[in-house]
DNA sequence: AATGAATGAGCATTCATTCAT
DNA sequence: CATGAATGAATGCTCATTCAT
């Protein structure tokens, strides 16, 4: 019920986003969102938690998006071509949670424990990884490179499918997949 | 050649990679660096000036280190696998380099144009990856894709060999290249 | 006579006592007494008036404390003792109301005129002085000089009997006294 | 010669007495004192450090002061009627001084270690003490008992000077001392 | 070239109090 | 009686930059 939380979150994403978590105000927030600053700290203890919860809110969403369409029961091959796909879908689709993130990852607010509980919300995609190493899949047998590896490609085609609408078709995303898996597995 | 200018640039690198560029204070740089703020804005203009001098000065040292043994002359597999394992080398010999380009790539300094005059500098790269599309050996034809994928998939190995010098081997280096290799390839 | 009426009450005093008056929030004392904050301005108008209701009550209870004990047939010297050793007593068995007293006196709150005001409820020890004065007994015949010398040292008593209870003796109030007494008598 | 840092301490003091510490902005301070917000926190790291330095000087004054007439070779009682005297005197003289310690006292500011450095200052003062204890001239053997006790009738009777400087007479501070020694002393 | 005092707009956060429910 | 979201002026403090020496 409490709209004037929202207003906050909503005007905080988009000036984060536009001006970096850093260089926007609490101030501005406030004032765009048409609330007192005191109203912005009865909500928020402290910039920090606002910033964490919306960092968190993204990541409820992408998880849920993708957990709505996941098939455990796949093999490796199945199960890393859907997150991959789901991966652009919902990234081309949620283009400012995309920004937020790129503009966090690297500040210095996204501590080591908070990068950790993160990972930790992704177990279907570690266990999926797991499963590829042990499968004797993967060209690199250390989780944390594998890990790794798909996080810094697919946040690049995300990024990349975002300035480049016109090219995210079916076919191009599997592509990007085959780039992907052709790579990374045994030959 | 003033060695206070010298050391405010080591001090501000030091600085700005154990806490990040916009959370150094120009006071501290000039405090640490045993210099008056007053010099320090003698020899830099700006903090961003600073900053912009950083910068260039990593890209001069990688590229004349890769200048030096880079062959022009080689085929397109053999100058991917040498820029590919220079730049591993020069990474990992290099670590505060590397940790302040990450700490400035996504900030708020980094400019589009600064971007691109940095792109432009690597030219012998951009070379090669023209030299792939044209001879119709990258599963995209896209620069901008070939050149963003090799960008994430190097800054993630870097990284990755910096966290774990123990595996900082050629032969893993090698592995490392032919999931590049591999994966951007057609088959 | 409402609970969190009494509960506001309480719990400002331990506050008041731990942290100071003006470093309290009204906040913080609504929550620690479990009620809203608006609760605490419907029963206190102002935190002023939550202040100055428990500098009333804690002098409601050192009075009605004495007057129980108080023999006004008694001479000069026994009046003297009595209120020394009632004051002692009192402040040793009501140590958290001596510590509020103690923020509270030198505080911006106690107006010259509340100081005033809690000056004529203790009528009958000013009464005392007065004629322990006309008698000629004291070094120093004015009032207010024997009265803030009396205030000043019975505080610094209290204050060191709660510290040391240890030496909190019939015997050693009674040594106190005479220290009072022989300084501020004539000889 | 950093006339405005003496600026700013002059204005911090009387703002201090006039308002108490808590109430005054340290933006007031500047703006009474002629100078920018950032001079004052340029000479002054926090609010807390400029009260210390105040504390600390109003100590130097008054130690400064003693010094040069207290006569260590003098017996105990003459030593602890200087003493008063001359405390007296100074607090007379350096009325502001009073009110400021008398605003710091039990305000939250002076921490324990605080009033335990200032004490350690009074070594003279201390030393009295002891030699009044050992030559078993106090009604209490307890030097803490002997200390506060002194303290306390020391303020009181500055502050009652100050009210009634047409009381302040040598006699009358030659009485006041007579009623703090044949208090304090044994018969 | 070097210094460091001075600047003042800007920032995150606090808090007594109000008021609609 | 009780609630707690909302208010917004106020606070201590920061920091890139300037400038007189």
């Amino acid at each position: 019920m409490s709209t004037k939380r929202e207003q906050i979150l909503e005007t905080a994403m988009r000036l984060f986003i536009e001006n970096g978590i850093q260089s926007t105000a609490t101030a501005l927030i406030a004032k765009e969102a048409g609330v007192a600053t005191g109203t912005l700290f009865h909500h928020f203890k402290t910039k920090e938690d606002l910033v964490h919860e919306l960092y968190n809110s993204i990541f409820d969403s992408l998880i849920s998006y993708q957990k709505k369409h996941f098939d455990e029961e796949a093999d490796v091959y199945e199960k890393l071509h859907q997150i991959w796909s789901l991966d652009i879908e919902w990234g081309t689709t949620h283009v400012e949670y995309v920004h937020f993130l790129e503009r966090y990852s690297f500040f210095y607010y996204a501590s080591e424990s908070a990068i950790d509980k993160a990972h930790q919300r992704f177990d279907y995609c570690m266990n999926t990884f797991e499963q590829a190493i042990s499968k004797e899949l993967m060209k690199i047998d250390d989780l944390e490179y594998v890990r790794d590896h798909y996080i810094w490609n697919i946040r690049m085609n995300i990024i990349y499918f975002i300035k480049r609408p016109d090219r995210c078709t079916t076919e191009n995303i599997d592509k990007t997949f085959e780039i992907y898996w052709n790579g990374i597995i045994n030959d």
